[in-house]
DNA sequence: GAATAGAATGTAAACGCTTACATTTTAGGC
DNA sequence: GCCTAAAATGTAAGCGTTTACATTCTATTC
């Protein structure tokens, strides 16, 4: 491979020219600029990117960790990281978390060790404490996705979950149901329970009372949301509608549902979020509450466009908002 | 940041000792290494990749690129990609070909200027030729999925796409259907008309003509399957079975049919391939072929640490056969 | 206890860039 | 033509590792 040195001795230039209109920085007169570039081209070279990173400090490389990279979901913010950051020049090292807390610390520990610029980082299992003492104890920026931390709240890019439960619920009790089950997520992930939360006050508001035995705490997995329909239908108190955290424990109760023939959304309406990309393909069409993940991951690019590139005019919006996605797995109840 | 010169000072010995100890190599005494590690865990030293490549001419990252991030199917192979090499310290670049032929270039060039030990690459626009050519002028080592190319077949991997076709009308075949109908993905793709060579082979064995007013080329995504049933219908041709040459086809003919009020599989049995994650949401579930991606693309991370890592104790195998996923869209045809 | 082989450690030259600073060239004003 | 400032180019010192080779220990053998 040819290096900066054989490119400098045939367009019979310095290092310092050649380094130069590589990198457009500094005035270099266009006729050099063009005899560097020919050289460049005739000897095929390219630019040996563990060199410049050493010289400069700076790998053009960001991180990016996920729980997991298969299923509906995060594809589609990745896809949109991966866009915007190539389009700048950035390449980007993905990982996982595995599924666990020290899975999840090994990976961004990889990232850190491999040199990247910033870290977009999408985790389910390490606390925030662990978050804000990054940000005291290691340089490299990082923003989060899907996280509110107050002590870094700067780097934070959310969905209102809360509004989002809110959200799904007012849609269902506007059409007037008012036996209103609701399968959760796990109650220790912070979506979960601000989900929970929106739905409560959605309730509330319509002057319903929370039943707790219209409840079930799932796992954001189909298998939760089979269980959970499963239990609902066991314990005999009837209900008219079920709230799923997800469109995974969407396609769970659906399932059940179907397997009990119980119609829907004639005798049972089931309302899903997130939207993933396959919710189409429900039977009825699944009605769910949109997640902008890809308007997300576009931002977290950015966001490290901005801060770590010195990019401009890029506007920071760190809160997103769900919206309602009304389709047909959610009907009237008929009045009594 | 501290450097393995500081680690040195602090440990009372030369770079070259630290520098042994961190890569294991050549002999170093239990005590100094204790020493040694010591040092680096009070200085919280960690090595500085870029350095280590450029000293070593590796970097431990290997280049994928897949048509694209998003989508039931890619995310099943990269987290078989990532996982597997992970666990061997490597760590995953990973671009997509934006769906277009400069794009996937722009994707290899871009990953080889980033310095990658190897490349592991799904295409869907660029020719053999420029692979064929690409093996030839530069070193760096690739894969390819789901291409055979002769030229350079010790670097391809890929499935049995003739028999994944012949499998899935067989299924049909014995079923009784014999008016079968089949919506292709775009024949400019391999695995478009291997799959449908497979199909033509079936019908042959069975004693089937083949009728190309039964045949609609679709492009592997759901429009496809929409417009690919739509056609056949409004052709007037009766038959009792489509194959579909890949899922997301499958789910459009599946909605068309649905839309019709045309009873999937009592009056058209539909059949898919791939299997991807989301076909048990099907109603009724798609009969489909397995295609074992995460497999593939665990041989690939594995084609990767063998070539280029040395690992010792793999064994390539390049071709894949595809299975049967009997489900309920496919039914058995009532005697004439 | 001297000789010697092998183990342990050290020395220093790359690796291919970037960049602060120094030097030369150019153009404009008089 | 000469002076000067700005533009263009060159020089050389890093950046933090790896690794071939050289040197110094250590333990064994006779």
């Amino acid at each position: 491979m040819a290096t900066i040195y054989e490119v400098s001795k045939r367009a019979g230039v310095s290092l310092a020219t050649v380094s130069r209109v590589m990198n457009d920085s500094g005035k270099v007169s266009p006729l050099t600029r063009k005899r560097v570039e020919d050289a460049m081209k005739e000897l095929g070279y390219r630019p040996n990117s563990a060199a410049q990173s050493l010289a400069s400090n700076r790998s053009n490389s960001i991180g990016v960790i996920v729980p997991v990279l298969y299923g509906p979901f995060y594809g589609e913010m990745l896809s949109a990281i991966e866009t915007e950051l190539r389009a700048a020049g950035k390449h980007v090292v993905i990982t996982t978390g595995d599924a666990e807390e020290a899975g999840e610390k090994n990976g961004i520990e990889f990232l850190l060790s491999k040199g990247c610029d910033a870290l977009i980082l999408r985790l389910d299992w390490i606390g925030n404490e662990y978050l804000v003492d990054l940000a005291r104890r290691d340089e490299t920026p990082f923003v989060v996705l899907d996280r509110q931390i107050p002590e870094i709240e700067d780097r934070c890019l959310y969905l209102d979950n809360e509004l989002g439960g809110y959200i799904a619920t007012r849609s269902v009790l506007e059409r007037g149901h008012r036996a209103i089950a609701y399968i959760s997520g796990p109650l220790w992930k912070d979506d979960a329970t601000s989900r929970l939360a929106g739905h409560r006050r959605a309730l509330e508001e319509f002057g319903v009372e929370y039943d707790p035995s219209l409840f079930y705490e799932g796992n954001f997995e189909e298998s939760g949301g089979n269980r959970g329909m499963e239990h609902l239908l066991q314990v005999g108190r009837s209900f008219s509608a079920v709230i799923c955290a997800n469109d995974e424990m969407a396609a769970g109760a659906f399932g059940v549902a179907r397997e009990r023939d119980i119609l829907i959304p004639d005798e049972i309406s089931i309302m899903g979020f997130d939207n993933v990309f396959f919710t189409p393909y429900f039977r009825p069409r699944l009605s769910t509450v949109q997640n902008p993940v890809r308007e997300m991951g576009e931002m977290a690019a950015r966001w490290v466009l901005k801060e770590v590139y010195g990019a401009t005019d890029i506007e920071i919006r760190h809160r997103f908002e769900p919206t309602l996605v009304p389709r047909s797995s959610v009907a009237a109840k008929p009045g009594p």
